[in-house]
RNA sequence: GGCCUAGUGGCUCAGUUGGUUAGAGCGCCGCCCUGUCACGGCGGAGGUCGUCGGUUCGAGUCCGAUCUGGGUCGCCA
């Protein structure tokens, strides 16, 4: 008999079905058994009459929580079964695969009035047996959800006519100033350069540009040899990334992303919007889907420090003036909220010292490009590209990276569209989208001190 | 890299001013329970307290070193 799937098996009532998956909860009697069964769809009730069974005896003994199985039997609709009202009564259980105890406490169980709450393992137990912690409800919607999410930033750009590529990741310079990179062995004897990990597909788009193919997107790994200990970073991401042509100014790049983003969390909403709210909201988090409005609100760093100090009393260091702290990134959040009811936020003129030197500056020699804040967290930077060769050589020449940079500045010496384009971190989406940490939010987090599973 | 912090049974934690065989809940094992609802009842196994050294009559508890984690800032997506 072909299986199903058990957030179907109401439409089978009286009939015989075959299930299959993890054994959710196990509750052995005398006379009766009641096994709940979980697939990647739902959870149904296995109800066990034992005295029609006396050969299942060694079977049932053997059953532990996790253990696979197997289940034929006929679908009964009963009232009194509190897990959705229907009961499978087996005709056969077959056991492919019997669980050891569980290491790992994956949700927390609150007090009832005979028994004391108990505290699920921490994230960083957890993360050591993911793939048990990935057997839950919850965890298992983080990812339907980003399936749905980058699903439709894919479908938007296609809807536009975007070309995927695919760059690649080992690469023989460092990309871009700031991140520092992963060095590694490649093949010593062949009179290659040092290669390294890609810490951004950048380069690659704008040679994309180059290459004339007007609009291309990538969604793809980054590696970053950051030691940074936040709730935030990793060492491993995966990067939506997009480029396209013939833009008349950064404007156009952050309209593009705004549409995207409304677009993509549209779906998220329509799909999982109920199930999210239902499963990820928190005392301290309501996970709510909230469609944006367009266009997101904008500010100039500058005058968002102002407002900042006006109304929170944050001064920003000297040294840290023309970029955007951790602490007034969070308070941004704040002030969008208040000011224009909005969860995103564009934050533009950065200072020309602190941003990449490809960025394209205009006459006062303030860079094209932003910071998109959701939820008072960094998700994106984008920007118009410089170019022209001349000016973009010359941004190169004033940061020393000339040299490291060489094969990148061939790329706008034969000819090159004026063009722009960003990077979003889908694992930071997802992070945000359900207010998690980092590493819960990704399906195997890599960090400095984290490299198995 | 800076600052802060933690390491006690499989998990989550408690261990008072250093003092008899180191506790609890969950999990696990066994027995009991005719429909349960993250069932219930009874019993049991399992830690020498990250490691090394020191102080002391005596250390999980104090001191030093060391290892391994975690938080945060910076950096960024």
């Amino acid at each position: 008999m072909e299986r199903i799937y058990i957030e179907n098996v109401k439409d089978y009532a009286d009939k015989e079905v075959s299930l299959a998956g993890f054994v959710d909860n196990y509750r052995d009697g005398k006379a009766m058994a009641f096994l709940v069964l979980k697939d990647i769809t739902g959870r149904v009730q296995v109800t066990i009459e034992k005295e029609l069974h006396p050969d299942w005896e060694e079977t049932l003994s053997k059953i532990t929580p996790d253990t696979v199985v197997r289940v034929t039997g006929k679908v009964l609709l009963s009232d009194f079964v509190k897990l959705g009202g229907v009961e499978i009564i087996p005709s056969s259980i077959e056991i492919e695969s019997v669980a050891s105890a569980l290491p790992i406490a994956r949700e927390y169980i609150p007090a009832t009035k005979k028994k004391a709450a108990v505290e699920r393992s921490s994230i960083d137990q957890r993360i050591e047996y993911r793939w048990i912690d990935l057997r839950t409800e919850r965890n298992q919607l983080m990812f339907k959800a980003q399936t749905t999410l980058t699903a439709a930033l894919r479908e938007f750009l296609l809807n536009k006519e975007f070309i995927e590529i695919h760059t690649p990741k080992l690469i023989a310079a460092a990309s871009e100033s700031g991140a520092d990179v992963f060095r590694l062995d490649y093949f010593p004897n062949y009179n290659l350069p040092n290669a390294y990990l890609a810490q951004s597909p950048q380069f690659y788009k704008q040679m994309a540009m180059a290459s004339g193919f007007e609009k291309i997107f990538e969604v793809g790994p980054v590696f970053r040899a950051e030691k940074s200990f936040t709730s935030k970073h990793a060492t491993e991401f995966t990067c939506f990334d997009l480029e396209f042509s013939y833009i008349n100014g950064c404007e156009d790049v952050m309209k593009m992303e705004e549409d995207l983003i409304t677009y993509a969390l549209t779906k998220v909403k329509e799909k999982y919007g109920d199930k999210i709210k239902e499963l990820f909201s928190t005392e301290e988090f309501d996970a709510e889907v909230i469609v944006p409005t367009t266009p997101f609100p904008r500010v100039k760093l500058a005058d968002l420090y102002d407002a900042l100090e006006k109304e929170y009393g944050y001064t920003v260091p000297d040294s840290e003036k023309g970029d955007l702290t951790t602490d007034a990134e969070r308070l941004s959040y704040q002030w969008v909220k208040k000011h224009y009811g909005h969860e995103f936020l564009f934050i533009t003129d950065y200072s020309a010292e602190k941003r990449a030197f490809y960025h394209m500056r205009d006459e006062k020699g303030v860079p094209q490009g932003y910071d998109l804040i959701w939820r008072g967290v960094e998700i994106t930077t984008g920007a118009q590209r410089e170019h022209r060769y001349d000016v973009l050589k010359a941004q190169a020449d004033e940061k020393g990276l000339t040299e490291d940079v060489k094969f990148y500045l061939e790329f706008f010496k034969y000819g090159c569209p004026p063009h722009g384009g960003f990077g979003l971190g889908i694992d930071r989406l997802t992070m945000l989208l359900l207010g998690l940490n980092i590493k819960e939010a990704m399906f195997l987090f890599r960090g400095p001190s984290h490299l198995t599973p």
